[in-house]
DNA sequence: TTGTATGCGTTATCAG
DNA sequence: CTGATAACGCATACAA
């Protein structure tokens, strides 16, 4: 059908002058392989500019050399850091990384009836992905040991930051400038998928603000789809309360940028009028001079990607797959957006 | 070594009475199966949750069912983008996408010294990676079609801007605010690399000052590592010249919203004082309210894509694949950080 | 329409 | 240390 371009294992051993199995010995840096036949192999392969089969291999060895690894969205800061992440370790360890962006619907169904990764990966990384329990059963495979970024999921190590904590951080500071009227703009459900970080991080703000003793009003979470400009949106909900908040806690950094945005429209100080405070420390956060949480992301993304290859490499094949999860830990960076409560 | 807890295509064939022969064409969706028979197969196939393992399908057939994406920083906006885009289209193709991220030098040549695209994948997307023809010829397999985008490079099939029509464009409408005197922000090689993008738009800088007729002052052009915080620097060294310009043109976004934070630092009004404009629209230039030529990322990645898959379906295996480079148009974006030159 | 048999390019087992 | 040879799991030409 397709005329074999290729040099083949045979075609090398030929050449050398020696038998397949020792051409693929050699090749594999064996030791019981005599020196002078080494040599006259890789001259061979050398030679024909030969390349192992990778395919040819896995199908003989039964092992991939490849891990898959699955996001929501690629495209966007936090995915792109934590893939770069990953994508370092990986590579450096010799396998190739399969990219899944599950975004829409539709590409997110046809991974969970298809399952691509079947019998295609060693391992699989997901990236702030919710996926049901039965999903997640359905994805599981007796051998792959999978490791999850960004949230927890039921049973599967997990490479995150401390939710509760890092917002009560970002309060806490909040509060100790002064401030008790606290809104905050959080994200909802998108067409595809619910996001259980937004959800947590809104049960922490009201548990937190609830402990200081601070009142919750339901007026003040304002909930909008992920983006700079719905963060903008989101903020000028706020503002029209008729009893607004002094200061806002936003979810990540991109709707923080939003809420700046809206405040400078609409002539307010920040932090005079009104502190901002986000969770990431965003690449740009700096040079809005936000306030943020930030959390190492990259390093979650390579965190995670480790744990999965000293899994790939301690318990050969099939074994059960475990790892305790890690907590990474988030820092307050206190910026310019963030300052005393105003007088009333 | 491991245990087999794979079913295979014997176990089908057994489960469902058939041969194994029946049920490759079963599954492949042949139609010259009948259809009870074919019933069987299915349901047998479901009862074991089977699917076939790609890896020995691919040995057999000879096609590997992937393409590798290639690119330097997969951590910026604009690469998150392009693969964001791509992805889909392979997706949606049924082709599994291999990330290659060869932002530092090492990756970089490990990746050239052992081409681990080669024998592994059907068809190539190059990023904006400059690779020296030396480089291309090692990585070119005949009867694997490539595709690059971003930049030009021999022989490949691009799709791109026009680095210089776009920065013609940029410069005219400066020139047409009244300025004279035109700063530009660039990036010089990092180092890992020379990127060709950056000379191209240096170069239409020049030439179109020149054409226009406007002095082309070489301290009017500074080069710096990519990075929003270089762009500030570069800023700073444009406000430290004599006879500072009055406008900015910046390689990209990131650039110019270093420019814009320097800009501020220094007092400056914008565009007052100092008109900014950059190149990409970044996610947050409308927020900055940025000046800009737009121009579509994520479209080239699918486009690109789209030219691959194409050329995997009609030339069937090992033809030599063409394509001609398509330029995509980009756009003035006229936001608020471009006005009249200042009176002098 | 279905079954048989061979090949795909390696790895790995066993003799030698 | 080296060479046959049997898997590996599926696709496919050839027969039936």
């Amino acid at each position: 059908m397709n005329q074999p371009s290729h040099v083949s294992m045979e075609d090398v051993a030929r050449h050398a002058g020696v038998s397949i199995a020792t051409v693929s010995r050699t090749l594999r840096g064996m030791t019981n392989v005599a020196d002078h036949t080494r040599r006259r192999v890789l001259q061979a392969a050398e030679d024909l500019s030969y390349v192992v089969s990778p395919i040819a291999s896995r199908l003989a060895t039964g092992t991939t050399g490849a891990v898959g690894l699955v996001v929501p969205y690629a495209s966007r800061w936090y995915f792109g850091q934590v893939v770069a992440g990953a994508e370092s370790v990986f590579r450096e360890n010799g396998l190739d990384l399969l990219l899944y962006n599950l975004g829409d619907r539709a590409a997110r169904q046809r991974f969970l009836d298809r399952r691509p990764l079947r019998r295609r990966v060693d391992a699989t990384l997901v990236v702030a992905m919710p996926f049901a329990d039965a999903e997640l059963a359905a994805l599981r495979q007796p051998g792959i040991p999978m490791a999850v970024v960004g949230l927890d999921t039921a049973g599967i190590p997990a490479v995150r930051i401390d939710e509760a904590a890092t917002v009560a951080c970002a309060l806490r500071h909040l509060i100790d400038l002064g401030h008790r009227r606290i809104g905050m703009i959080s994200t909802y459900a998108d067409q595809n998928m619910w996001l259980p970080v937004a959800h947590q991080r809104r049960t922490s703000y009201l548990s937190t603000l609830r402990t200081a003793g601070l009142a919750t009003d339901p007026e003040l979470v304002v909930s909008v789809p992920f983006g700079i400009h719905n963060g903008e949106l989101a903020t000028q909900a706020l503002l029209a309360l008729e009893q607004p908040p002094t200061a806002i806690l936003a979810e990540s950094d991109e709707l923080a940028f939003g809420a700046l945005a809206a405040l400078r429209r609409h002539g307010l100080d920040v932090p005079g009028d009104m502190s901002v405070i986000g969770i990431d420390d965003h690449d740009l956060s700096q040079l809005l001079d936000l306030t943020t949480m930030r959390q190492p992301v990259t390093e979650q993304g390579a965190l995670a990607a480790r744990i999965l290859v000293e899994a790939l490499q301690t318990t050969e094949g099939a074994q059960a797959f475990t790892a305790p999860t890690t907590i990474v830990p988030t820092t307050l960076i206190i910026r310019g957006t963030t300052g005393p409560a105003p007088a009333r």
